[in-house]
DNA sequence: GATTTCTTCTGGATCGATCAAGAACAGGGT
DNA sequence: ACCCTGTTCTTGATCGATCCAGAAGAAATC
């Protein structure tokens, strides 16, 4: 089994140079600068080159020397499949793959960040900058990309000082979901919420582990909804919180179980994000009770199928392709990484951070608290 | 905005030799190859590698020397937004993303070959060896492909002499589907198909265009759907047809409306995907159709969401995990990429191809022909 | 006709590492 | 005292390209 591949060693440039007689730097010309030699010269080279089965300047040799790799890397947290079944995730690289295509670089993703023990999948690959997306503070992966030296763009979290970060509005977006809901008439709340540490809990909520968070956004989620609570003169930090170790269905289940077992049951659910909301939706469903008339619930995020639910989810939307969009394109006009082809208009960046806006999706799985 | 780029020029492994006062080749053994040196040395290196800010040995250069690149290359014909809809695709991605993870490698996705026109995304990436997933024959983007030289696995198709391909046996996945149909009773059978050319074309079959296929895939199960019909006596020539440019719903849909309006009306409808499949049964809903009452539909892949349809779809169940599974490591054993880890078995590879199974599953979108 | 400019091509340095071969020094056995 | 084996470290070549400065000749300018 050859696999097709042509076992004598690889043609070289020089090698070329040499049967025709010519410069190596002609050869490497008619290759990557043609209008620096005669047309007719160039027309000879590549004949030969398509006869010795040459396919072009190696592109290792190349990125040595002009430092360019004409990729970009994307550390995920998790690992590649469990990211393509996150909607989030999944519509946040599609994002990134729009701006890849613009401007014909690859997309080289490295996935597992945040148990990774290995520096070397992440030093050893060959790329212009990364896109680190959603992971913990201190993640060792994190520490390596950053000591790369290269340029770094950080999506969602962690916000650390002087590195370019691209997210959204998190405090005010679920600021807007409690608010919405007590503006429905609702005094008894629960929340599920995503992990304050990637350590693998699930269960109730712990004051301890949500005063040690090393999730900025879970956090400033957490402390939106509490200020519309508090605004509303609601006890705000004696509210029942359920802890998913990760976003699917499955956890959300669970967590809304918990919750509405609980007594005085609440009448409406806050969720982190919608697949955790979709799976309170199961809950009440398994436990028959009726959305929205005896339980409210709102997510985070507005994935696809938060419209195609029943009903239909009530959330805060983010824009997850454009967030990857404003961040590959963010890194990519960094000084350090030339756009080859005409730069397009700068993003508008405040200070190192861009922050998109989100926006309450008004749905049906929302609606007055059922009279007490 | 300086990305927090350290903007002082990265240094170099002679740079830290140096300033050590020991031979470069120290400083490199001391990254890459901690027995070769005495523990105190490696630690006061990495000391000072700490203090230098020096990340570890350029990837690049490292490349350079070594000739490794510790990334593979997907090569997918459609925008990577649409591979990541496309459950076939995204599932084919997990099982090449097992393998990559076993073998701690990069995966480097370079959409859109169907219609690239420039050679560059190709030949200007770093891999060590290329997975060509379901192109057409005689893209360019194949060509070049096979004239870097490096190991190529293809998935599905084209079949190419000499070049290693997984896929599955569609002819006989094909014949079990109509296979299936007909000792159920059905004689009216209609065909959705997946494009016979890359030209975006939607709509009635045309012998001309099947003639004249550059999909293997979809001609092979043709002639497994047509196979199972000649035995059966049926006319399998003159079979409504429809072809969809894409595997979508919406298209699956269209193809539905097209062959449910046509007269006599078909009892059961042949998909070459269960998205076309999905598409079929939309459009049965829309035209009041009852399934399986009064229409038998059958797919083809066994994606997740042929179980939660309702009613259920019958399929042709394909391992597609597997599938990129199986491609990514016959890509890694192949000889001129080495494991690192310790070699797992090798698969079993019948000349230049491995055939996974596929398995009829029957569920509820069939059932016996109504009574004429 | 002399000088400048442009086009076309070349040689050597360079990118930043790894590798193969060998030097220097240690200890062990006889 | 001698040879042998190991450990630890160094030197110089090499991977395959691009870049810079400049040479040779043709064309344009004065």
């Amino acid at each position: 089994m050859d696999h097709g591949t042509r076992a004598r060693r690889r043609i070289t440039l020089q090698d070329l140079a040499g049967t025709l007689g010519v410069s190596k730097t002609t050869v490497s010309n008619a290759f990557s600068r043609p209008d620096q030699l005669s047309p007719e010269l160039r027309e000879r080279v590549m004949e030969a080159a398509r006869a010795a089965g040459y396919a072009g300047p190696n592109p290792v040799a190349r990125m040595l020397r002009t430092g360019r790799a004409g990729a970009i890397g994307l550390i995920l947290p998790e690992s590649l499949p469990f990211a393509l079944d996150d909607p989030t995730t999944s519509e946040l690289i599609r994002g990134i793959a729009d701006a890849c295509e613009e401007r014909r670089l690859g997309l080289l993703i490295v996935p597992g960040a945040t148990r990774a023990r290995d520096p070397r999948t992440i030093t050893d690959v060959a790329v212009d900058g990364f896109i680190a997306y959603s992971l913990p503070w201190e993640t060792p992966a994190l520490q390596h990309v950053l000591a790369r030296g290269e340029p770094v763009v950080v999506v969602d979290e962690p916000r650390i000082p002087g590195v370019a970060t691209v997210g959204v509005d998190d405090f005010a977006g679920a600021q807007l979901a409690a608010g919405h809901l007590i503006s429905l008439g609702h005094r008894r709340l629960g929340i599920v919420t995503s992990p304050f540490k990637p350590d693998g809990y699930t269960g109730r909520g712990d004051a301890a582990r949500i005063a040690s968070s090393t999730f900025d956004v879970a956090t400033r989620r957490l402390q939106g909804y509490r200020a519309a609570m508090a605004n509303a003169g609601l006890p705000a930090d004696d509210v029942p919180l359920y802890e998913c170790a990760l976003s699917d269905e499955e956890l959300g289940r669970q967590a809304g179980r918990d919750l509405l077992e609980r007594r005085p049951r609440p009448t409406a659910i806050l969720a982190m994000s919608d697949r955790l909301a979709l799976g309170v939706l199961a809950a009440a469903r398994d436990l028959e009770v009726a959305v929205p008339a005896e339980l409210s619930i709102v997510g985070f995020d507005d994935i696809p199928g938060a419209t195609t639910s029943r009903p239909s989810l009530t959330t805060v939307r983010q824009p997850l392709r454009l967030k990857g969009y404003a961040a590959a394109r963010y890194l990519l006009d960094a000084p350090g990484t030339p756009s080859p082809d005409a730069a397009s208009e700068p993003l508008p960046a405040d200070g190192d951070e861009i922050s998109l806006p989100v926006e309450l999706m008004i749905r049906r799985s929302t609606a007055g608290a059922p009279p007490a």
